[in-house]
DNA sequence: CCATGTGTACTATACCTCATAGTACACATA
DNA sequence: TATGTGTACTATGAGGTATAGTACACATGG
């Protein structure tokens, strides 16, 4: 696996929650299959320059959220996607993206160019 | 003014963030008009027994946001929307809005129902 | 002029999260 | 058996959050 995860220490967003969302994005766009394996907690540590136990806790976040898997003395791995799960979860994120659409007309940007993004992805 | 903001203290989000945030969509959903006096410090305070500092804080934080401005003695006010504006707020929403698109697209929602709740709005 | 309400600024305290360092244990595998 | 792995603790320091309290300058109505 290629590291291409970058931490900002002077981002006031926590670096467990850069690294966690940083996988996620990975996992999400396909990069990272299914079942494999990721880098373990400490050469994940160590490539970052950040301590063990803050990646322990992105990945136990990670573990939680259900996009990967640990077992203990092997390592920690992709979870398969599971579609039409958490609808609590979709929920949540369809409320943020609309709140955010909102502010986005209010700024002055159409729908239609919204939707043209949508489209581009 | 009516009170339609709520604040959980049990949820993990800052008080100061759900008091901006609140105020926030209440101006982009157009429930408050531009240079409607919004309520004091002192009394948004009392009215969701919150301390002044923290309402203060959510209030700085609109006004550097260009939602609302304050006139000592006076009191705060919406400010007037300046569409075009702020691009790198824009690029910034459109960033996070893409984010989670994409996520509600790996847990198998379509473009098409996505795109639907926006022409609702 | 004066009392009231307003935004603003400052100190101090307590609590929680974040990040670090260090140690330790159980498991899997070559 | 040695190594790498996830996991679980303790302890410490830094920073953000929320509170309480005090104070000052300004605008307005009586």
């Amino acid at each position: 696996m290629i590291y291409i995860i970058s931490v900002d220490l002077k981002n006031p967003k926590p670096i467990y929650e850069q690294v966690r969302d940083g996988i996620k994005n990975l996992i999400i766009r396909g990069v990272l299959e299914p079942d494999e394996k990721i880098p373990s907690v400490r050469e994940m540590a160590q490539n970052l320059a950040i301590n063990p136990n803050t990646i322990q806790k992105a990945y136990r976040d990670l573990e939680v959220q259900g996009f990967v898997y640990q077992i203990p003395g092997k390592g920690t791995f992709v979870q398969s996607r599971t579609p039409g799960q958490n609808r609590e979860k979709m929920e949540q994120l369809l409320t943020e993206v609309v709140e955010r659409v909102r502010e986005l007309i209010y700024l002055g940007v159409s729908k239609e160019e919204i939707k043209q993004v949508l489209d581009d992805l």
